[in-house]
DNA sequence: TTATCCCCTAGAGTTAACTCTAGGTCAAGT
DNA sequence: ACTTGACCTAGAGTTAACTCTAGGGGATAA
């Protein structure tokens, strides 16, 4: 079966060769097998390991509750209730994200047309209401 | 003009105060007023300060890049490019945040079913293709 | 006036996730 | 035999963004 060396898997996969290491140390790679001399052998499966390892952080999830999960995944069936809760509860954060994102972004678009305005005008005072008098705080 | 107690300000944005004196020593907010003794008042502007700083970390932005924009905005009309630039930059960045998110997403709604067809069927085994023989690794 | 709050600063400590260094092994090429 | 380059470990260092502690001040309530 086709390995990968530490340096293969980082280029592919856009990590740098500590960052293997360092999840390796922490217990996320526990199937990396080694030559006699100690050098790891990523498999594919490995690589996809590390596909799913890089999809939960991006949901947001820290490396200790990751590690959890790989731990279940050795363990066999009788965590696949536990594991079928973690990723419905992924899919939670990662809508609650995309809500937050959302609302986000309307501010900074709001905002894009507020300096294009600004811009156009060559001052901010365009934004200005002067009912209540000079406001001497910028705006932000 | 009505102000604000730091307590106040913390309760009402979900910030601890802690945060806030760190954002006040970071530079992020200088408007914001004392009376003798040093006790900070906050006013509503200072607030919409908060607001736009939680706003462009919600982008991902690094509190020293948001320090500049602050500044920026004390120095006035001239800034104006820069931070319509810095806008739409941001801009950028979220779209860019909301695609990785959506790709998450289908890896996550993907992972969900996996293990819902596993859950209903006891055993993670019927998502095993045999054709190459039996696979040991744990398949994640 | 004494107790209780809330406020302040300076600076130390924490946490996560890397990132790097020192010192060493090993296989391949010359 | 020797050099080169990729690999290894243990452990120290870094960075961002807080978070907290110690020690102290001012205002209000009993």
């Amino acid at each position: 079966m086709k390995t990968f060396s530490i340096s293969e898997v980082a280029k592919q996969l856009n990590l740098t060769i500590y960052t293997l290491r360092y999840y390796d140390k922490e217990g996320l790679l526990p199937n990396v097998e080694r030559t006699i001399s100690g050098t790891r052998l990523f498999k594919k499966s490995d690589i996809d390991a590390l596909k799913i390892i890089e999809c939960l952080k991006a949901t947001g999830m820290p490396i200790k509750e990751i590690k959890n999960f790989i731990n279940w995944c050795s363990e066999g069936d009788t965590t696949l209730q536990q594991r079928y809760d973690m990723f419905i509860e992924r899919k939670a954060a990662v809508e609650a994200q995309m809500e937050e994102l959302k609302k986000t972004m309307e501010v900074i678009e709001h905002k894009c047309f507020y300096y294009k305005t600004a811009l156009d005008a060559g001052t901010e005072d365009v934004h200005k209401d002067n009912k209540m008098g000079r406001n001497f705080a910028p705006t932000y």
